[in-house]
DNA sequence: CGCCGGCGATACCTCCCGGGTATCGTTGCG
DNA sequence: CGCAACGATACCCGGGAGGTATCGCCGGCG
């Protein structure tokens, strides 16, 4: 199979819809359609089912539509990874969800700026669920990350911290004159619904809350008296004047991970990992 | 980047030599020449150096060679599960190293074929540190791994025992009377080397003892008198009268392993991992 | 009921590019 | 100096990727 094939498998998979499929891929539509007939008389297997208005994936296509973006991820991996070999020694990319965890990175970054011959960090900032396709597809070389929000399949990661939660609530809210709360408390109140968080495909499932995309956003929807939200205790050290934290006492614990690729072996990457452990 | 072109550079940089490599992919070598120089301005990336009397990886090379096998690893597994997502509800297949971990094997898959709807399990023996690789490409569904022998690098894992090592000789070799001894007793044995076990990339070290791939060479080899090895004690379960096990007092204890790719979601795979966690 | 509009499939053409053969340039070696 | 090994270049050919035009099917609507 050719990466060809598979991007326009996607499109296809991901429109459902081979006229909207063929303009996102800059091509016509009869090509398009040849291609995937090619794909399955080749792999023998029906992927899409033509319903004369529209299309839908069989069971077999919703897995190559997973495996496929896979390999597509990899493929560029590949491509971004060598391009960043060559150009120099560049340094590492670290990726973290906007408005999470900023003291324990400011400390990492100082920790690490201060090694011996360190190798300088960009950070990018993404939304909630974003970084494990940043490290896969070559685009970050480490990531921070929440568990159990974030998931770490196929990432390598060492444990950082462990905390526990504390509920967020517009400041004034009669629930904040409480010295703690449960999850329930914070689940039953009519006025402020919990935030919706995008799914790992990028929609957000139904529900009551505002849909957030990271921590900057939400504490804003707080403010605003728009919705509550547990968080972990150490974004107590950022909230400002309109939010109030009360702790939760049965809020699972959060860990915050340090997490690579597998086979990254960049010595600058173990070095960054080495200082994060030892924070 | 085509999967095309990421076979081509990964022959090139395996056989080092241009028409060698062709004629493993079966070509001419004029077109394998072009495709690589062709990918190398694409990318504006050398990826070789050609010395007039063969040819060497550069560091980007090196980089894009790592990262191809593991993208092409990715596209050839989106093709075998397709196929097999297809092809009515196969079964799983397990992977596992020849001769290792036999009897928590045959209670897994007695217990696993006790519950309702289970899935029937395909074995798969292999030799030192491929199991993971079978899992990348899609061969495999799931594998019992040895830690820290072999790697779990970007699979989940979860755990399941933890034992000791014992030391394996020759029967009637004098070490065979001592009542435990330390892993620098083994190695100081002139007559009994370790074996040497291959690399990640199929390579062995150098080093006197002989060359394994699997526990059943080894402990033919054993009994012949020809080496001595650690291996963790329920190894002891199916020793013959040829070897004898010695308690080893500071190896390093071995776990073992349930591992599969991230993003397997099939319930088969899912009540087996269960099953595999409550033996 | 017939027309239309939307959608995917088919037919057919063009041209690029992947693959082949022949040959050259360089270099190390006898 | 000639030869052999190796990669690069030149040139040609055919398949296939991509384009346009059109068809077949079906659902909706006047």
């Amino acid at each position: 199979m050719e990466t060809r094939e598979l991007r326009y498998f996607v499109a296809v998979a991901e429109e459902l819809h081979f006229g909207r499929a063929a303009q996102r891929l800059g091509i016509a539509q009869p090509p398009l359609s040849r291609a995937i007939g090619q794909l399955e008389r080749r792999l023998g297997v029906p992927l899409l089912e033509r319903n004369s208005r529209g299309v839908t994936l069989t069971e077999a296509g919703a897995v190559l539509l997973r495996e496929a973006r896979a390999a597509l991820d990899a493929v560029e991996a590949a491509e971004r990874r060598t391009r960043r070999a060559a150009a120099g020694q560049a340094g590492l990319v670290l990726v973290t969800k906007a408005g999470a965890s900023t003291e324990l990175l400011s400390k990492l970054l100082a920790a690490y700026a201060a090694e011996p011959d360190a190798a300088p960090v960009d950070v990018i900032l993404c939304g909630i669920g974003e970084q494990g396709r940043l490290l896969r597809d070559g685009r970050a070389d480490v990531a921070l990350l929440h568990r159990p929000f974030d998931s770490s399949a196929g990432l390598d990661t060492e444990e950082l911290t462990t905390e526990a939660q504390v509920a967020v609530l517009p400041a004034g809210h009669p629930l904040t004159t409480a010295a703690r709360l449960r999850l329930s408390d914070l689940q039953n109140v009519a006025d402020l619904p919990l935030p919706s968080w995008p799914k790992s495909d990028g929609t957000y499932p139904d529900g009551p809350g505002p849909r957030v995309r990271d921590n900057t956003q939400l504490l804003q929807l707080i403010a605003l008296g728009r919705c509550a939200a547990a968080l972990p205790e150490s974004c107590r050290a950022h909230l400002n004047a309109d939010v109030a934290a009360v702790p939760l006492v049965d809020a699972p614990l959060v860990t915050t991970l340090i997490a690579w690729p597998p086979h990254s072996r960049s010595r600058a990457l173990a070095a960054l990992v080495r200082t994060a452990t030892r924070l």
